[in-house]
RNA sequence: GGUGGGGUGGCCGAGUGGUUGAAGGCGCCGGUCUUGAAAACCGGUAACGGGCUUGUCUCGUUCGCGGGUUCGAAUCCCGCCCCCACCGCCA
């Protein structure tokens, strides 16, 4: 959530990130009802403060009084008693008057509050403007020696690929009717090297984040509270995206929600706490099970894995000093791990800048990762797809906003020991099964087998080849 | 699922209606003493929000959370959440 402050000092900047996100927020009435909320407190505050100190005198009195009546005759019980009604009464026009008060302030925090959550990060200055993904900009590939995704794929390796739908069928890597039969569309079962290939590859990022890279090891819920969803920025806007558990029918006393990433459980993990500077930065990995009802995306990559409802992930994030600069190099750190990862894999990839309509609302910067993908794209002429980049990882920048949701801060010794929001950052490491469309496409063979990729093969047991 | 106990500051812990933001202790910071350190002693030590005269200023909120009773609530009442113990069930 953004800083109220700066809001308050520059509504404008906060209209302008809104408008190029494309994220529709009435920020004008923010700023009334935050006005509103400001006076009425202002003015109840002092009203309190007044009925404090008229208690605080009456009290005592009271007291005292109470303390005498029980050993006076009738005729002084009678004047004291008057006298103690005297004294009760002399705050109750106050007290009536604060009552008031909260009312007001309670029914105008509600709409504040809510329209809080809902106003965007505003983009960074150097993100590119622009309303959908078409917008995005590209940085830079890379591709291995043995593959230029400029040339078709059949004049890389002399003959026509199968899409990685035709090779889960043909080599029993999965079985979709099944999934469908269990759970409806977007289901699927992995069988056999499949489900190998898929947790070799998990396996595989994992040791590589938190070996190589010394990210701190985690596994945590991935049925969370509601707080989780809102304090890492997924609620309000995404809720359509999330399964909801629905505990409370049944008695209990809250809702459980199941995570679309295992950046919920790693960035709640700290919420609410007052972080030790010393310990800062924080490096946390995690591979868990991903849910998306992909709500709005009917029709939208129907067939094979690229789009499910249940994946596996591993996760990084960074949580840092408040300090754009070290965002800056971290955002950097974390995308580098990532593409040594995939020159490993030697996946051809690209780096694609986001523009401001494609960010989301939490985010100031985000770079997405596209591995090459000769089963996607448009049709050639003789009807087979001519490969095109997919997106398998994203990289995001969101200063702020998140720990403040959150309140995750730590205590800034550079400001006398003031308690700071921390910055945080998140990128895949890597998504499965989406990234085996990669893997299982550029490395078949003519003959319908794919060959494991050196890196996966000690997490495959040796084993060199899928299928004969 | 059943029964019982409990949630107080960074931590432990006292507090059952009236200057209690909260005793005492630990920890931490500063000082005295010391060649230095320890010990001892003295002092300090919350978060959040509002206001403006932006200050070693001021006001408010906060004793798990929400509501209620009361002139006044950490303390009494109601609802909820969480934790612990034992029993049952269980990967």
């Amino acid at each position: 959530m953004i800083d109220l402050k700066q809001l308050r000092d520059d509504p404008q900047r906060f209209k302008r990130g809104a408008r190029d996100k494309g994220i529709d927020v009435d920020i004008d009435r923010l700023v009334k009802l935050d006005e509103q909320r400001r006076r009425l407190l202002t003015e109840q505050e002092s009203k309190r403060a007044e009925q404090k100190k008229l208690s605080k005198q009456i009290g005592p009195e009271i007291a005292t009084a109470m303390g005498q009546l029980s050993d006076a005759d009738p005729s002084e019980r009678k004047k004291l008693e008057a006298a103690i009604e005297l004294l009760q009464k002399q705050p109750t026009t106050l007290k009536t008057e604060i009552q008031g008060l909260d009312r007001k302030i309670t029914k105008i925090e509600r709409d504040w509050r809510s329209l809080w959550l809902e106003v965007p990060q505003p983009p960074d200055p150097d993100v590119p403007k622009g309303d959908s993904p078409k917008d995005n900009v590209e940085i830079r590939r890379w591709h291995p020696p043995g593959f230029d995704p400029n040339q078709p794929f059949v004049k890389n390796k002399g003959f026509q690929p199968k899409s990685h739908l035709e090779l889960l069928s043909d080599l029993k890597l999965a079985d979709f009717e099944r999934g469908v039969k269990m759970a409806g569309a977007r289901h699927y079962v992995l069988r056999g090297d499949g489900m190998r290939l898929h947790q070799a590859v998990l396996r595989l990022g994992f040791d590589c984040i938190t070996d190589e890279h010394g990210f701190v090891a985690m596994s945590l819920p991935a049925l969370v509270r509601e707080e989780c969803m809102v304090g890492t920025g997924f609620f309000p806007a995404g809720r359509d995206q999330a399964y909801h558990i629905e505990e409370s029918k049944r008695g209990a006393g809250h809702d459980l929600f199941l995570i679309g990433t295992g950046e919920v459980s790693l960035m709640a993990l700290h919420a609410d706490e007052i972080i030790d500077a010393d310990a800062l930065p924080l490096k946390y990995a995690t591979v868990s099970t991903c849910f998306r009802r992909e709500a709005g995306a009917a029709g939208k990559d129907t067939a094979g894995l690229f789009r499910v409802h249940q994946f596996d992930k591993v996760e990084q994030v960074v949580i840092c000093r408040a300090d754009e600069a070290e965002s800056r190099q971290w955002h950097r750190t974390m995308i580098e791990i990532i593409e040594t990862l995939l020159q490993r894999l030697e996946l051809p990839y690209r780096l694609v800048q986001c523009c401001t309509g494609d960010l989301g609302p939490k985010n100031a910067d985000m770079i997405d990762i596209e591995c090459w993908m000769p089963g996607r794209g448009p049709l050639d002429d003789i009807g087979r797809p001519i490969g095109a980049f997919g997106e398998t990882h994203s990289a995001s920048r969101l200063y702020d906003y998140q720990c403040r949701r959150l309140n995750m801060r730590y205590r800034d010794q550079a400001s006398g020991g003031k308690t700071v929001f921390c910055h945080s950052l998140n990128n895949t490491v890597i998504a499965s099964p989406r990234i085996l469309i990669p893997i299982l496409e550029l490395y078949q063979n003519e003959n319908g087998s794919v060959t494991v990729p050196q890196v996966l093969r000690p997490y495959m047991n040796g084993q060199e080849r899928i299928g004969s």
